[in-house]
DNA sequence: TCTTATTAGGACAAAGTAATCCTAAAAGAG
DNA sequence: CTCTTTTAGGATTACTTTGTCCTAATAAGA
């Protein structure tokens, strides 16, 4: 369904939302252990978001990563798209070309409902949405 | 979700069930034609069910690949299963180890019904059930 | 029996994904 | 101004998945 990359980015990117600023960056390292993943891998990830604005970052001493705070209105289903692109986020199940609800394929029925519902909860909700439940201790982020 | 892999082996199996029985083998070659992938792939993937006997084979002139009746009434998850192992059903979409609906990650509500309902599909309903709606026009094989 | 068509199986090749490493650029701190 | 810390970016490596190819085994039919 999701790549681990963007299942990477998208924890990294709650841990952001939930604990940093622009007052209170966070660096690569940091988040790379909160999060258990390797920090070098992390910081790519990182750094792709970072082009496409969806976080910010500053360099030297006391640089770091944040969310702006327009950033954390967006979508959650941005940071997928960006990692993953928009082609894995379409194909289906069987992955046939040509199907639709008028030619269904045989398990359309039992997936199509769910794999909807799924981008709809992913595009209706912004990354700080997901990150105020975070902080009110309703989920929880890694293990 | 499904590895290309699985995908192809659920379309052919159930090729397999609409179109074939004991005295009516089919070839991996008119399979790979039929759902349009590369044959000897195919032939591999069926080399795999085939040991797992969810498929039948013969070899020789006249030889070729069938369902049983009782492999029919397995559920379709098996075919998934046995080409992508439990592992890739059982992880989820942030992978986290220890999770579960007491420490739920935040995209647990959004996700967590939808594959337990997905997974429940496939393995409550047999080949032939899938099968069935194929033969009656309620849903297509391939394109 | 001999030939031929087909599955079985293993070795191999290509592509995609995940992860590492090294160097450059920026920015704060002294 | 210089040193240090941190992100940026490219090159490289490793691993997994996908796909190919060649040979052996098997079974039918001439
Ligand atoms: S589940 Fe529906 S949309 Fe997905 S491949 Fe099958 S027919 Fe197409
Ligand atoms: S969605 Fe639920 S089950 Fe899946 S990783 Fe998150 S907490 Fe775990």
């Amino acid at each position: 369904m999701l790549s681990s990359s963007s299942k990477y980015a998208v924890n990294a990117v709650l841990y952001l939302a939930v604990h940093s600023s622009q007052i209170n960056k966070i660096r690569a390292k940091e988040i790379a252990e909160a999060i258990k993943l390797p920090s070098p891998f992390l910081a790519k990830l990182l750094q792709t978001l970072s082009r496409e604005n969806i976080v910010s970052s500053s360099k030297g001493p006391t640089g770091g990563f944040y969310l702006t705070p327009e950033a954390q209105q967006r979508p959650l289903l941005e940071v997928v798209k960006i990692i993953d692109g928009t082609d894995r986020l379409d194909e289906c199940v069987l992955g046939l070309k040509k199907c639709s609800s008028e030619k269904p394929c045989p398990v359309h029925f039992s997936v199509q409902p769910l794999k909807k519902t799924f981008r709809k909860e992913l595009e209706e909700n912004s990354i700080a949405s997901f990150a105020e439940k975070v902080k009110s201790g309703e989920t929880y982020l890694f293990v």
